[in-house]
DNA sequence: TTGTTAGATTATAATAATTACAATCTTGTA
DNA sequence: TACAAGATTGTAATTATTATAATCTAACAA
């Protein structure tokens, strides 16, 4: 609930930030700042995008949300606090949450020496929908 | 070498993308565009930014160059053909290569469906110099 | 309730990375 | 050597994000 998670990170109850939570809470679509920007305008007109960036910024910050870089230029967010991987489909260009267990990467040889605090697994390709009737046309 | 890498992509022969491919071959620094541009731009003093991010793009369409996404808000560039794992320290900003086997990924259950083309592992902490004498100051 | 204040929001400007563009130049080939 | 396709260049435009400073408001105490 997001009055819950304002409070417990000492945070001021606004109706943005609420919003915003709320907009994120259970949402698989990976949305960006600007995303989240849009679908909440034209309910909070006076939202502003530095507000969503700053609120996205402390969320992300406490471990809240999670900061996607799976596509180019411009980040996503996803409130999935479970580690799972992602999925870009070059087609339809969304991403996919893909249930991949922290297990099966858990301590590669390599990371010997490294203090690991975190990873990220992307995955390219194309997602079963954009398959369909040779959709590639559409790239 | 890179004047057989262009041969066989079918481009052009010139010498700012000979520069490109022999400062990218064999080098583990992951470079961005702007890192490559101020590297070369002493000896070719032609050398355009645009340049170098149009050799990229071909490169890294043409699966010559791996295009990691590991920053915010950056590009890095990484001319290791062998599928492998990268590391971005925290501290001191490095991304280092991690020797991750694909096998130790390969064939996620839950991948069923996805056609998948191509992946990318990050991860994230402290690199082991900057773990010595407590640099976590330095943050 | 009201007043206070730390912190939040806002609009806008600034920055940073990247892409687009059009003019000029060069490579590869006839 | 001449030509044309393709490459390079400088610059402008675009996009995502961050910084700034003025205004506003939630939280709390009197």
């Amino acid at each position: 609930m997001a009055k819950n998670t304002l409070k417990k990170l000492g945070l001021k109850l606004t109706p943005q930030r609420l919003a915003i939570l709320n907009l994120l809470e259970g949402n698989t679509k990976h949305p960006s700042a600007e995303d989240i920007y849009n679908k909440l305008k034209p309910q909070y007109p006076s939202l502003s995008l530095a507000t969503v960036y700053n609120t996205l910024e402390v969320l992300v910050k406490a471990g809240e949300v999670h900061e996607i870089r799976i596509k180019a230029g411009k980040r996503c967010f996803d409130p999935n606090p479970i580690p799972h991987g992602h999925f870009l489909c070059r087609i339809c260009e969304s991403v996919f949450d893909l249930d991949i267990k922290p297990l099966e990467i858990q301590t590669p040889c390599s990371i010997k020496g490294y203090l690991l605090e975190n990873y990220m697994i992307y995955f390219y390709g194309i997602c079963p929908e954009c398959q369909e009737g040779d959709n590639i046309k559409d790239r």
